[in-house]
DNA sequence: ATCCCTCGAGTTCA
DNA sequence: CTCGAGGGAT
């Protein structure tokens, strides 16, 4: 049996032990033991604390949670106020701002370029300040109107990344470079972010909304509700982290960089991306950095923050209204923004669907001006309840295509308009179907204009015929001006039927001839996509072309024959049959062969290596584009697919990888780089 | 009948 | 990238 010394030796041993992993995992970030050590010797502290309830002290780590509901919060009075921050959007503003401050105080660009500058990141949670006395944690508190918070001790005491006690000494504040020597005050305040992980965030809502409860927007609302709960059995359940950021009490510290070394040493977890800059110009580097690699840390940040890192600059600099003239918050480019649907238009596509797309007040998101962004089709429109005249959330779905993310119903004035599919097209007046059971609503005139326009572009695109320089506007010209009556045409055309057009220079006619009669051979493969056969893509004309061999047997094969091709079943063959069963298309083919159109068959299968493997593309290949690297796959027998799943075999990774890289680590799909790549397909070749 | 994976088609901006 | 839906596997 264990006596009362004994067990006092083997507490003080535990509570030792447990707020030493804690540094290690907090503040060092170098975890030393799993968690199951951890809970293992917390579970010992806690057991021997029943025992002996008399040796519970306030640093315990058992305290952080178990205090009772309160029915309020008490207000705090802050002994310095605190502050909130000027922002800057621009490189701009960053440098009007150094050039206020250097008229402000004359030895302001020497001690400058004496100490140069403190970036932090921003991070998206909610300020707190933290008090110690006699280096226990006795008082934590919100931000409030920066001149009194609310107390809110007991639910800052759950934050694992938050020291319950602190051991200052001389030693270890010369230890972060102060020099001399300095009383160590008996209260010392330290202030910091309390923030949400996006991995906690996800789990959070996942449960509240188990629970039947409104989920959190951000992570940022997560934390700042679960720092509000009276209860603080439920903030412990929220897994909060924090990061310090200010150092109010007077140790010695003569620079921000300090402050953060001595915090660092005293136990308080600081971001290690931080970074002393010695000028603007590391700043602002500092900053595009962070703009684009932000979405790789496993919180939101949505800034940085300078600091003139001479503290006894930022002290005369002053105040202005509520923010220090000594540091500013430099934003990112927002990658949410809201804006107005002044309209919602209806565009046609090559096979007549009628797609939906709000006209948006032009707004910056992510480093783009967006004014429209697809609403897919009825449904979803319905869905997300858009009409006109809302206010709507916009972000960029994949950092590229504008989406709308939500409406704020709260801001509407009864005026917005519901959106009602046309039924006849917009285009060409033609009648609109939409069948029984299918999403999507389609003009039904084959002969309408829309359709006609997007057929040549499918024609002329990159994986059909390819012909570089021939774009919409081109392409609506030659239409116009009676050049060509079917993409076959577009062979016969001579540099005499273009150079007189308006605005085209000899040389520009020339190459755009030379760009066509470059193209008169093709690929089985390619020559079937161009087409534009309903369902029948890239793949799948790849797939028939693979079958049949030649243009003869597709045009022949009966419907059985069709739908035995792998990969092909009814829905497809049909279209494919019917295609070359109307009159048009094959006018239309003929056309194209008189043309002089030569059509090269697909080689005969030779040794597949590759067969039964599928291979992803990711980013971007340094010696070869996307489409070489594709044929080779294909030629050697593998499948070539656009998004990655476990049946996966490699996702081969170029530079600046999408978020396939991120589903391929979640379902560990095997990575190869592009030399492990060119090494595969080089020895099996 | 149902699930999961692919494919097709449409889309934005610099 | 997104959604819808075709196709094969279960």
């Amino acid at each position: 049996m264990l006596t009362k010394q004994q067990a006092k030796e083997r507490i003080e041993q535990l509570k030792k032990e447990i707020d030493k992993i804690r540094y290690a995992y907090h503040v060092l970030d170098k975890p030393i033991v799993s968690d199951a050590v951890k809970d293992s010797l917390q579970h010992e502290l806690q057991e021997l604390e029943q025992r002996f309830p008399d040796l519970i002290t306030p640093d315990s780590p058992t305290q952080r949670v178990g205090g009772k509901p309160l029915d309020e919060f008490q207000k705090v009075q802050h002994a310095v106020p605190m502050l909130s921050l000027t922002d800057a959007f621009s490189e701009e503003e960053i440098f009007d701002w150094q050039e206020r401050n250097s008229k402000l105080l004359e030895d302001f660009t020497q001690k400058v370029t004496q100490d140069g500058y403190y970036a932090e990141l921003k991070m998206d949670g909610l300020a707190v300040s933290l008090v110690y006395e006699d280096g226990l944690f006795v008082q934590g508190s919100t931000r409030g109107n920066g001149l009194v918070g609310e107390d809110v001790t007991q639910n800052l005491k759950t934050i694992e990344a938050i020291p319950l006690r602190i051991t200052p000494s001389l030693e270890l504040i010369q230890k972060a470079g102060v020099k001399g020597a300095v009383k160590i005050p008996r209260r010392i305040e330290v202030r910091g972010e309390v923030f949400m992980t996006m991995k906690v965030f996800e789990g959070v809502n996942q449960e509240q909304e188990k629970a039947g409860l409104p989920k959190f927007a951000n992570p940022r609302n997560a934390a700042a509700g679960s720092i509000r709960q009276l209860d603080p059995n439920v903030t412990a359940r929220r897994k909060l982290s924090f990061y310090a950021y200010d150092l109010v009490t007077e140790l010695g510290q003569k620079t921000h960089q300090q402050a953060h070394e001595i915090m660092k040493l005293l136990g308080f977890p600081v971001n290690p991306h931080n970074q002393h800059c010695a000028n603007l110009t590391e700043v602002v580097r500092y900053h595009q950095k962070w703009a684009s690699e932000r979405r790789n840390l496993p919180y939101w940040t949505d800034g940085i923050v300078v600091v003139v890192n001479n503290l006894d600059l930022i002290r005369r600099l002053g105040v202005v209204g509520k923010a220090p003239r000594g540091m500013i918050a430099f934003k990112f480019p927002p990658e949410e923004a809201t804006t107005v649907v002044e309209d919602i238009i209806v565009q046609v596509g090559r096979t007549g669907a009628l797609t939906p797309v709000a006209v948006l007040r032009p707004v910056l998101v992510a480093g783009s001006t967006i004014s429209r962004a697809t609403l897919h089709n009825e449904d979803e429109i319905r869905r997300k309840d858009v009409r006109i005249g809302d206010t709507v959330v916009v972000h960029k779905a994949g950092d590229v295509i504008p989406e709308v993310a939500s409406v704020l119903k709260e801001m509407r004035t009864g005026k917005e308009k519901i959106f009602q599919m046309p039924t006849r097209c917009p285009v060409c007046g033609g009648v609109v179907i939409r069948p029984a059971g299918e999403a999507i609503a389609r003009c039904v005139n084959k002969k309408c204009f829309a359709q006609n326009f997007r057929r040549y572009l499918h024609f002329v695109s990159r994986p059909a015929f390819d012909m570089v320089g021939l774009g919409p506007k081109i392409l609506k010209k030659f239409i116009d001006e009676g050049l060509v009556k079917d993409p076959a045409d577009l062979f016969n055309l001579t540099e005499g039927d273009i150079a007189p057009l308006e605005r085209f220079a000899e040389k520009s006619a020339s190459n755009i001839v030379k760009a066509i009669q470059s193209r008169k051979h093709i690929s089985l493969a390619r020559f079937l996509y161009a087409l534009g056969i309903q369902n029948v893509g890239e793949e799948t004309a790849y797939d028939l072309a693979d079958h049949f061999g030649s243009l003869e047997k597709i045009k022949n094969a009966s419907l059985e024959e069709i739908e035995a091709v792998y990969d092909i079943g009814p829905v497809v063959a049909r279209s494919i049959y019917d295609f070359f069963r109307d009159k048009n298309n094959l006018q239309f083919i003929e056309r194209l062969l008189k043309a002089g159109i030569k059509i090269e068959e697909p080689p005969k299968k030779q040794a597949q290596p590759l067969s039964g493997l599928t291979f992803v593309f990711t980013g971007e290949l340094a010696s070869l584009t996307r489409d070489e690297a594709k044929n080779l796959v294909r030629g050697l027998g593998g499948d070539v697919s656009e998004s990655v799943s476990k049946k996966t075999s490699y996702l081969v990774v170029g530079a600046n990888p999408g978020s396939k890289y991120d589903k391929a680590h979640t379902l560990g799909v095997r990575l190869l780089n592009e030399a492990d790549f060119l090494k595969l397909v080089g020895k099996r070749s």
